[in-house]
DNA sequence: ATCAACTTCCAAAACGTTTTGGATAGCTTC
DNA sequence: GAAGCTATCCAAAACGTTTTGGAAGTTGAT
């Protein structure tokens, strides 16, 4: 059906040989002979066959992207934001970008890791969400696979990755909040081992501390990231006695759903209570009331990141392969006016 | 460095034929020899190199999605809803998904579709928002290349599609504006050429003639489907004399644009005009004020088209490959209360 | 003892490409 | 007219898998 090499070798009179190098540029191949072969190869409308290539050139030019979720998860924009990222980095160097859901720590997953490496699946991975005692860095590190991450870990092993400050983007969040007046400040965690919760928390607990102020075990619950998760986690809070005065979010997905749960439950958020979301996505200007939240240039991250695998794929070192992004907080009426109680 | 058929052979003792065979199950290998080589296959660590196989098998159990866009569109709630719908329906039959982004109409479009026919590249794609005389589905169809589309179109091919019923959509939507007293409908229409575009403009002109009303050139104008798009479209539409007093958007993107735009110019949308989306995206519930729209199940199309491709590359002819899906309308606070002038 | 049937194995070909390591012919040069 | 170049070409191997078409050995019936 698909016209190959030896179709244009035979039409040509030539070697299946001299057709490859003639059609790669290279020089041992008369101007004459090439012409023919470019014409004819025109003309049968051929197109190598990529996987006849990947298998003789042992690369793929394809990076993969393992969502640590359950279910795929396109529509968090945290997710779609960051693939956005990467795949316009991945295309502007010619790389495809294979896309896949795998449960966190799950057997599931840990095989799909193995088939990366293993399987010549693809030639790089970009891992997100890093956790404490992350089983994919081990795993990558200890083959030598090329990746780069999206956040730090606690391990001894050393690899590219680009993080953002969670303690310095948390503890603008409780100093905007403290300032305001409150002294209550309840934190929705992510679910537990996530390495960027443990930054967050340390920021909250170094902030709080900071300010003279002692935290309840009660203020602290987690949620699953999604916005039913946020408002599982609001309703808890709400019911504490005395109640929080303000609640932060670990993403603003579950800043949304903490806030529709508040306004169920008959209060007001931004008025009887304020609220704090982590990334300012763009939806974040949109809801009502709208989020004041701890700003990180997803977009900006993903395509970083791609950028400094693509680096590692080609043989360059990354100049600089530790990035510690600083983030910056938008105050909008979610957070609310000061206290006057 | 990967473990390859070869070293389980040397290891186990056996031909690459006997541990090919024994471990894809077949009978003519001795369930002792079988044991054998799974158990060094475990051992070493063994996973099939993925390109070698599909060289082989002439399949790669990859499907194919061409955004027709300019840069990827990951973050619009159409595309992501719609790839997640995708995504997972491909992950459940153990597909992977490849994902690129080709400006429509381009001459880089039509090559990428011809590398995805020629070049082995996918085994089967998924087209969205088809054209007027769509190059890509004459290609696909002329060369006899495994596809499902998600809309229409005006050539003679035969091929199997989902879509949505735009002019039924449409109608809704304007015969609730007229009910609401409405008389000065502005369309911001999508890019020209689009297929769904062409109904949408027929259910709108029916639905309009329908209740005798004559509809104005200038209330038409183009938008390009973002956000911005719409609120340069509803700025243009705003300077009419005399203005319209609903403004109806191809996609819930453009209509939060127009939103937007009606708020900086001073006027009230929902009250003092009338604003209303096509699509019903998440985030138009949040929206202020919330959005009236026409739903149409993304997700759903997404994992229904994606189906029906997987039936048609597994042999099996689509029971219904021609289906028409049904849309509602989801009214909001945007179209504002009935008219009392 | 012979034949058939079955079980278990494997060498070789195939998939379509790129790379390797020459081969051949035509020119120079002395 | 032999040696050394250069220009142009190609056969064969390689990538790692699956499939094809037997081969060899064993068993059981006659």
């Amino acid at each position: 059906m698909a016209v190959t090499l030896k179709d244009i070798a035979d039409e040509v009179g030539v070697s299946v040989t001299t057709v490859s190098r003639g059609l790669a540029g290279y020089s041992d191949v008369a101007e004459e002979t090439r012409r023919r072969i470019q014409e004819v190869a025109a003309q049968l409308g051929y197109f190598p066959n990529l996987t006849a290539r990947r298998l003789q050139k042992r690369r793929t030019d394809t990076l993969g992207f393992i969502m640590p979720t359950f279910g795929p998860r396109f529509s968090d924009p945290f997710f779609s934001e960051f693939i956005a990222g990467i795949g316009t980095e991945a295309a502007v160097h010619d790389y495809d970008l294979l896309v896949s859901t795998h449960a966190p720590d799950s057997e599931d997953e840990s095989r799909a890791y193995m088939r990366a490496v293993s399987g010549g699946w693809v030639d790089g991975l970009i891992v997100v969400r890093t956790r404490e005692n992350d089983g994919r860095l081990k795993l990558l590190c200890e083959q030598q696979f090329p990746f780069v991450a999206f956040g730090r870990t606690d391990c001894e092993y050393e690899y590219a990755f680009v993080d953002e400050d969670g303690v310095a983007g948390m503890s603008l969040m409780v100093q905007h909040l403290v300032d305001l007046g409150h002294r209550r400040l309840a934190y929705i965690l992510p679910p537990p081992g996530l390495m960027f919760g443990r930054y967050r928390l340390q920021g909250y607990k170094e902030t709080m501390a900071q300010n003279g102020l002692a935290v309840d075990p009660a203020w602290l619950v987690h949620g699953d990231m999604t916005q039913t998760g946020g408002a599982e986690a609001a309703e808890k809070l709400l019911q504490l006695d005395p109640r929080p005065t303000a609640i932060i979010c670990s993403n603003d997905l579950m800043a949304i759903g903490a806030i529709n749960c508040i306004q169920k439950s008959g209060l007001r958020p931004g008025e009887d209570i304020a609220v704090g979301g982590f990334d300012d996505i763009p939806l974040s200007a949109y809801v009502n009331p709208p989020l004041t939240t701890v700003h990180q240039p997803i977009y900006e991250i993903g395509r970083r990141t791609c950028a400094m695998l693509i680096e590692i794929l080609k043989g360059r070192a990354p100049d600089e392969p530790h990035v510690l992004l600083q983030p910056s907080l938008v105050v909008r009426a979610s957070s609310g006016p000061a206290l006057t109680e």
